[in-house]
DNA sequence: CCAAAAGTGTTTGCTCTACACCCATGG
DNA sequence: CCATGGGTGTAGAGCAAACACTTTTGG
């Protein structure tokens, strides 16, 4: 039952699962602890929630302050609230994830304390402080899951992207690999993405480039898209 | 970043949308407010997460206390923490949903506080006080999806249950018929539930009593159980 | 002209859907 | 014996999977 009156209150923080591509390899923006608890260890990006700032406002925050990307698909993945998982005492954290593209600017040094950031690849993660290991493991399930249903994998791409391109990013973060007759197709029939007039080219054949159309909606909602 | 001070924090509240199968409706457990804000509105049963309490833990209370109920499916919907929710200022709320057999016995009445409780049925609600309507919203639409490719509907029934049961709990669910040789089929095939030897018997010819497997796992990976 | 990646259709198998009749009981 | 809900199989359609060759460019 509501009441206005103040028990002491848990603390209340957002952490932010930041995914980006590089180097062929999902991977995740880590920074590594100055201050006790866990001191020196590796921890997910995230920090205290002001009286008057929205949740996902939090998180964009947190990622603007570690890579000074403004903008980037936002989700909010699970309230974490055990007791025990912070030393400090009771603090409740609301996760999200982030898409980033893999060719933004990135300044993954130097966020708004000294603290040292890190791209891991997802499978080379060290042990890292409170429940963070589990929350990445969600968000990366969450992440693989919805790449089933949706179009999402775009987000992860520059503005324009090839279907070769597009197609790469679905291996890599599914861990298989996708016949690529069948991809086009259904990638295309989705309706998610657009050709443009504009091409790329580099080895072989130049191809042709796509970007996502922003009236689509985004989820498919009849079947998954990939088996 | 974490920092042991302590800002003035945000208040943080569970909130759990109760559902159960009643007269042949799906139907939400609403208490009226005694106090302001919203004075005399339906609201969520929810309340302050106190200092030890895991969430699960918190939202578990809220259900014992509204309906006398010790065990339910319980499943963490979506955190809402929109400054402007709530007008006596900042209250973080972490939603649930529950799902209560239809022959539990509710004590529907004079929980925790003298608040009156009522059963409303999912397509005749009130206004609700705060964002309440948007969180029983999404509470469906979570419900919904899930029956589709898992297999929770039991979970709204009687222990042992008989599939005609199951296969008119999910029509009133999903708002749709559904063919009882393929309903028959496909929820057999997926695993989750198995036959009892004992039998219903009441209007015509006695049906075969199923029940839960507790060993299995309940979601169906595959494929979407329903169109 | 060779290497590299882009681009493109068709056949086959499987899964989903639609559909109708007999069975067992209680009144 | 009649009314009521329980229980069962199959054929056809539509979708998904598997599969190989031609095209275009840069070096």
């Amino acid at each position: 039952m509501m009441s206005a009156s103040s028990h002491p209150r848990p603390a209340l923080t957002v952490d932010v699962v930041i995914f980006t591509l590089k180097s062929s390899r999902l991977q995740v923006l880590l920074i590594q602890r100055a201050r006790q608890p866990f001191a020196g260890d590796w921890a997910l990006p995230g920090g205290f929630v002001s009286m008057e700032e929205p949740l996902e406002e939090a998180a964009m925050r947190e990622l603007l302050e570690e890579t000074g990307i403004r903008e980037a698909y936002l989700e909010q993945l699970y309230t974490y609230g055990d007791p025990d998982r912070d030393p400090r005492g009771r603090v409740v954290s609301v996760a999200y994830y982030a898409l980033i593209p893999s060719d933004a600017q990135v300044r993954s040094q130097g966020g708004s304390d000294a603290s040292q950031a890190r791209w891991f690849p997802i499978d080379e993660l060290p042990k890292l402080a409170f429940d963070h290991n589990d929350i990445i493991a969600y968000g990366l399930r969450r992440l693989r899951y919805k790449l089933e249903y949706s179009a999402v994998g775009f987000q992860l791409l520059p503005e324009d992207f090839t279907l070769g391109e597009l197609q790469r990013t679905y291996e890599i973060i599914l861990g298989e690999k996708l016949d690529k007759r069948n991809f086009r197709r259904r990638i295309l029939q989705a309706g998610i993405i657009e050709p443009t007039h504009r091409f790329k080219s580099g080895e072989g054949r130049p191809a042709r480039l796509y970007r996502y159309r922003p009236d689509a909606v985004a989820e498919v909602k009849a079947r998954r898209l990939f088996p």
